[in-house]
DNA sequence: TTGTAGGCGTTATCAA
DNA sequence: TTGATAACGCCTACAA
């Protein structure tokens, strides 16, 4: 078939390929730039195969499975990938196989150092395979964890992972349809979509309580969000109040958590209305060290005047005097499991447990 | 040419349609999950194309060139693409037309709130025009910069844009042999590779002598990273210095910076080994936050035992008392003036100036 | 172990 | 304004 071109069709891979070779000094195209010459670096398999003298299929297998190419042209062939700087085109081969090697990963929030660090494990597994994380923000709204969640129909990855759990069910069975596996973190509900590698944040409540009830304690208070994962800790936090005795004198709720300032805020109401008060949980770091350097400015001393327990293992916490014990789990490492069992799925492997604990672990320093 | 198809070959497109317009309860073919029927999206141009009545090419066109279909048929396929959910796909569309949707961000490290902000500010501008951003990570090395460069020819991104500037000639031009726009902040090199939305960190360094000098100092100190941007901010630091006449007693080099604990030792041994400096600029906020801590363990009172000036406008470093002076950026808005920028030229315009500053400023708290 | 044939879904190009 | 045709670069299926 390929004798018989016609004149005054456009050109075909293989005129150009003609054309290339009729004139061995390729005119870089590159933008105006002068760029030195060198030949640019070749863009298609089949340039590779020309060089190498074997057929187009032989270099995708070389590079894709090469245990399957003859030792002599496997080390030749990849030689020359080396050498020429050829990179394989993606697109072209999401497109035809169907698979491609982009990881999707949404942080709730991206200015939380430990959603960053648990993508940051995530990506340790992946990106040594080959896989390129993608990395969108969901804001803590449901809204646009909705639109995000279409765009992945458009964006056909090959996986997707959350620092959180999908609850809406619209949203659920959309990532289900995707076909792909889909990992959540964050939280210990009873049927995930896909995978997840999470912890008990009840359980995290309960430690709270437990740690109190440890330390003496007996008029305790809770400070933190109403919905999501602050209502699951404060549950926790209540189950194990009741258990140990203490008393539950205030809890405070606060809803929209964009700073320090919110816990600072939280303290001061909180001693406002209820000076009693021994031990406060705060339902996150962030409002914990509000928490922390608000009772400072007041003067208190912590944690017999008053002590304040986090969530979260935020180290930034560790640095302010005299150092906020909290509770919380290795992030990274969570990240570095839930990339691990992704590749697995994605490799066609069922991982021997689709769900998977992380331990939660209390940090102790000054505060409490 | 489509009537007399052989028996034996695989099937082709339009074998499928066939089959699927006889039977036209699709049988959902997501994993096992009972997936409630309602007929999986189409994921073809070409089923569309069939239900509008029109060829694959008009709804190409209605999606991506409005204004060259015709108002009645453009209107009927928005709506059955709407209806349907159908999503492009990108990789086939990225291999045809050569355009990817995909823009690549790298931080140099994604735990540091400013970057994060500036890749946000830069994924406001483009996501809502399509594009999906994708972040990596730099670490400020600069063997993972050369890495991530090598991925960057596989990706075929559609533009990249980093927080901070390439050093490195190889990777410049490797760089700009990619042929797409190349964004570089936060400094502001003579020659950048292709745009640049950034700011004079010598400038930034002067500032704080100027600052210092203003508030009556005289023997003041430095504490930084003698390399990168650091070096920059103490360069201009020296000019600032020696052009108010200030005496700078200590500059310390700290060039492992991954804590405020670094901050706190660095204090200690300036303080050690010169007690009478009056003022200390740190070359970042994270640095001069442990500098705080511990001015304020010592029993110092801010400012006037010792001045601490940060750079960055770090907010956490807001909240501790009595608040960081901090030199620094709206890192938001740079990211959202980089992506605009970027923007343009990935639609083949010209940004008017393709280097651009933003202003610095000293947001005056408490410590200095 | 290697190669041949052809399609993945879209859009550039040219013709009507 | 619309459509027919073919090609983007790779890899699956099958044959040798």
């Amino acid at each position: 078939m390929s004798e018989s071109s016609a004149a005054k069709r456009p050109p075909t891979i293989d005129d150009v390929l003609r054309l290339r070779a009729a004139e061995p000094v390729a005119s870089a195209d590159g933008e105006a730039d002068g760029e030195a010459a060198e030949g640019a670096a070749p863009t298609r398999i089949v340039e590779i195969a020309r060089l190498a003298g074997v057929s187009p299929i032989t270099v995708s297998r070389a590079l894709r499975q090469p245990e399957k190419v003859a030792e002599a042209k496997r080390r030749k062939i990849l030689e020359i990938v080396e050498r020429t700087g050829y990179a394989t085109n993606p697109h072209a081969r999401a497109l035809r196989s169907g698979q491609s090697n982009i990881v999707a990963a949404f942080v709730s929030n991206l200015q939380s150092q430990q959603f960053c660090l648990a993508v940051q494990g995530c990506g340790e597994v992946l990106e040594p395979q080959g896989y390129q994380l993608m990395i969108g923000q969901t804001s803590y709204s449901y809204a646009k964890e909705t639109t995000m969640i279409q765009s992945l129909r458009e964006m056909r990855p090959a996986a997707v992972m959350f620092t959180g759990v999908i609850e809406i069910e619209e949203n659920r069975r959309a990532l289900r349809a995707l076909g792909i596996p889909i990992m959540e973190t964050w939280a210990y509900p009873r049927d995930p979509i896909n995978m997840l590698v999470g912890f008990s944040n009840i359980d995290g409540g309960r430690m709270a309580a437990e740690h109190f009830a440890g330390r003496g304690h007996r008029r305790v208070a809770f400070i933190g969000r109403r919905s999501g994962r602050g209502a699951l800790r404060l549950t926790g936090f209540r189950e194990g109040a009741r258990a140990a005795g203490l008393d539950i004198v205030a809890e405070l709720s606060v809803d929209r958590v964009t700073s320090m300032v919110d816990g600072r805020r939280a303290l001061a109401e909180l001693l406002s209305r209820n000076a009693a008060v021994e031990a406060v949980f705060c339902a996150n770091d962030l409002l914990a060290t509000g928490a922390l350097l608000e009772a400072r400015r007041l003067g208190m001393r912590l944690p017999d005047d008053i002590a304040i327990l986090g969530f979260g293992h935020n180290d930034v916490a560790e640095e302010l005097p005299p150092g906020l014990t909290t509770i919380g789990i290795d992030s990274r490492d969570l990240g570095r499991q839930a990339g691990s069992m992704i590749l697995q799925r994605m490799r066609g492997e069922m991982p021997p447990e689709p769900i998977r604990a992380v331990e939660l672990t209390l940090t102790r320093r000054g505060s409490g």
